[in-house]
RNA sequence: GCCUGGGUAGCUUAGCGGUAAAGCGCGUCCUUGGUAAGGACGAGAGCCCGGGUUCAAAUCCCGGCCUAGGCUCCA
């Protein structure tokens, strides 16, 4: 029999006969290997350990040491669900269920199911696990798959279109139980440690929204008990963190139903969070020679036919009718930077223009995606707009990523880059694309960046970098953004005169810093819990006067720190009660005054981790407090040890 | 936009055909406090909006609006 060749994750090569399968050429490797197989990862996909090998294929071996078992395990709950599930309700008609991010789920049909019924699922759940069934590839002709499932169009149709042509299909059995599935899954039920559903909710058939819509149940499976606890812990705490829940208890914005959906309102707390972000990126961006702009936040649909918006995305654009015309709330702020270009002439020797606006724009968004501030109908970006010649692509968007760096920097964010490569629609030509995606890939390279590719996930016009933070619970959030634009320059005609005397077609870098106000926002409500540091805090500094008899001090100690957002608690409260409450508020910095102090002319600080000193100079705390706030420290550290 | 839940005091929720409840917050008073909730009293509710059923609707039915989770979208 002839042989064929797979290359393993250490680049070493090894030949196998041409029908071996995965689990084969896990035993060639070594007979402990092949015991210990549980599935595979063939070109980057993860298969079953039956499946056959192809000459050249690249196969990593997993077992239940990888970090793909987990997406097994949590497959094969999805089976111990569906199981349990049909014990119970056997009209219920199996779709699909699949392991996903963080557990699985299951799309079933004809079965009314509510969030108290999961209980009941989970239990029989727990028993199918506790009887450790061996779970069992089957291979069956096609034909007889059909026959099996005559009455569920839904394996039907995947049998038709996934299995195409094929002569046989698998199953999985677990005890008289079993399921069209291509698999893998592990050997048996027991190895499930532990399981949970979590929330039922809805989705279509192949998630087209001209199909049926079935009942989705959400759920998670570990190798153990104590994985599943932590699990669940990190979901309360996401909960606790919600920034909208966030933003109630503090005041800082809300979304009432009186001014219409998406449309936040921010109060005083919020807004002063939000002035100082702002502040900070506006003397960043002065710096680094930007011009601040303003547009108003209504034009002519002239100006977005000219742009190209009004024929793409018109009917998520809000269009009003004014003297019989035509206006539209601007979704995006470039048409009118490109325009203020456009209104003069200019030589090589001006390029770069660098333009700057904190501009608000307005995006007509599905209304099942408004959420809190982390979707919604007006926005505000940090937006500017970068006219360069095309040879100085690669500095300008060096220069970017270096601003980007250095926000980040202040947030305790982390963050990922990626590549965004020529996606399938597209405008200009081939040559102007490479050299733009070279550029790009050379500034990533040079400035020695982690970068991952997203190949086709470039905007039409143009490549671009894109940005994630991660924050405290290890989400993934959009972040800053590069984008480099062909498409605007034609569209307005804007030109430079070249050292040639000549016409030539600058090119537009779009480009964020935060993102969206709005985002980074919500991202820095949660990853910091609402606890800001010193200088974006609404309130930085609370006095609690010991008694009444202290609030002549407690106020002349306010006036003294005039620079910082400083608030007395007069409240007729005991002190415990005031300090719980300044903690519940989540202020950075308490200040205790009663006779004590006054007579010494001191403060007794403490700050939001509990930590106290009594006796302290007040005009040492005031230059420590501007230091924090300059230097824009995450976390108080007067009272560091 | 679609599917499934939900909208009751400033907030969080109970009530689910028959006189609208609680906790927190708020106000007044007592207490004048020393490091994470002192006490008493009180005010506060078109029960989301519009229709319908009923002797009677916060409660049941229909429509709308908002909202949560999900699906689909995201320049």
């Amino acid at each position: 029999m002839s042989e064929i060749t797979v290359v393993l994750p250490d680049g070493s090569e090894l030949s196998v006969p041409e029908d071996a399968t995965v689990e084969d050429a896990a035993y060639e490797i070594g007979p402990g290997l092949g015991e210990d197989t549980v599935a595979g990862v063939v070109d980057g996909e993860l298969v079953a350990k039956e499946d056959e090998l192809h000459d050249g294929a690249q196969l990593v071996i997993v077992t239940d040491q990888s970090d793909e078992y987990l997406d097994v395990l949590r497959h094969s709950a999805a089976h111990v669900f569906a199981q349990a599930l049909q014990r119970l309700n056997p009209e219920a008609t199996l779709t699909i269920g699949p392991p996903t991010e963080d557990g699985f789920y299951y799309d079933v049909a004809n079965v009314d199911l509510e969030e108290s019924d999961l209980e009941a699922i989970e239990t029989e759940m727990e028993a199918i696990i506790e009887a450790d069934y061996d779970i069992e590839r089957l291979e069956r002709p096609r034909e007889a798959a059909f026959e099996k499932y005559a009455d569920n169009r839904f394996k039907r149709e995947i049998l038709e279109e996934e299995a195409a042509g094929e002569e046989t299909v698998s199953f999985y059995r677990q005890d008289d139980w079993e399921d069209l599935c291509q698999g893998p899954h592990v050997d048996s039920t027991g190895e499930i440690g532990a399981v949970e559903l979590l929330t039922i909710s809805s989705a279509y058939w192949r998630g087209d929204e001209e199909n049926e819509a079935l009942t989705r149940v959400y759920g998670t499976a570990f190798e153990s008990e104590g994985d599943l606890e932590e699990f669940l812990l990190m979901r309360e705490e996401a909960k606790e963190r919600d920034h909208r829940r966030i933003g109630q208890e503090m005041e800082l914005f809300s979304v009432p139903d009186v001014t219409g959906p998406g449309l936040p309102l921010y109060h005083p707390a919020g807004k002063t969070i939000l002035q100082e972000l702002e502040n900070y990126v506006n003397e960043l961006n002065r710096e680094a020679g930007y011009e601040q702009v303003e547009t108003p936040h209504l034009f002519r649909t002239e100006l977005w036919k000219q742009s190209g918006h009004y024929d793409n995305y018109r009917d998520d654009m809000f269009l009003l009718e004014v003297n019989d015309e035509e206006y539209g709330l601007k979704p995006m702020n470039c048409p009118g930077h490109a325009t203020i270009f456009d209104q003069a002439s200019w030589s090589y020797r001006d390029l770069p223009k660098r333009y700057f606006e904190n501009g608000k724009v307005y995006r007509k968004e599905q209304r099942g995606e408004l959420s809190g501030l982390s979707r919604t109908w007006a926005f505000t970006i940090d937006d500017g707009h970068l006219f360069v010649k095309p040879e100085d692509i690669e500095r300008e968007v060096r220069e970017i990523m270096g601003l980007i760096f250095e926000l980040i920097s202040h947030f305790d964010l982390e963050v990922e880059v990626d590549l965004a490569t020529r996606p399938e629609k597209s405008v200009g030509g081939d040559e102007i694309w490479e050299s733009a995606e070279e550029q790009l890939r050379t500034v990533l390279e040079s400035g020695g960046y982690d970068y991952g590719i997203e190949a086709g996930d470039g905007a039409f016009y143009g490549p671009k970098i894109d940005f994630s933070f991660r924050d405290a619970l290890g989400r993934s959030w959009d972040g800053p953004t590069v984008q480099l634009d062909f498409n605007m320059p034609e569209r307005f005609d804007l030109t430079y005169t070249g050292e040639d005397n000549e016409d030539h077609r600058p090119v537009m870098i779009h480009r964020a810093l935060y993102g969206s106000y709005e985002r980074i926002f919500m991202v820095l409500i949660e990853h910091f819990d609402g606890q800001f540091p010193l200088w974006l805090a609404p309130e930085q500094v609370r006095i609690l006067p010991v008694s009444d008899d202290a609030l002549g001090y407690a106020h002349r100690v306010k006036n003294e720190l005039s620079e910082f957002r400083v608030e007395v608690e007069d409240r007729d409260w005991t002190v415990g009660r005031k300090i719980r409450q300044a903690h519940d508020d989540r202020v950075p910095y308490m200040l205790i005054v009663g006779s004590d102090e006054e007579e010494s002319g001191t403060v007794s600080v403490r700050d939001r981790f509990e930590r106290e000193a009594e006796g302290v100079g007040r005009d040492a705390f005031r230059e420590h407090l501007e230091a924090e706030r300059d230097e824009k420290r995450i976390e108080p550290d007067f009272l560091k040890e």
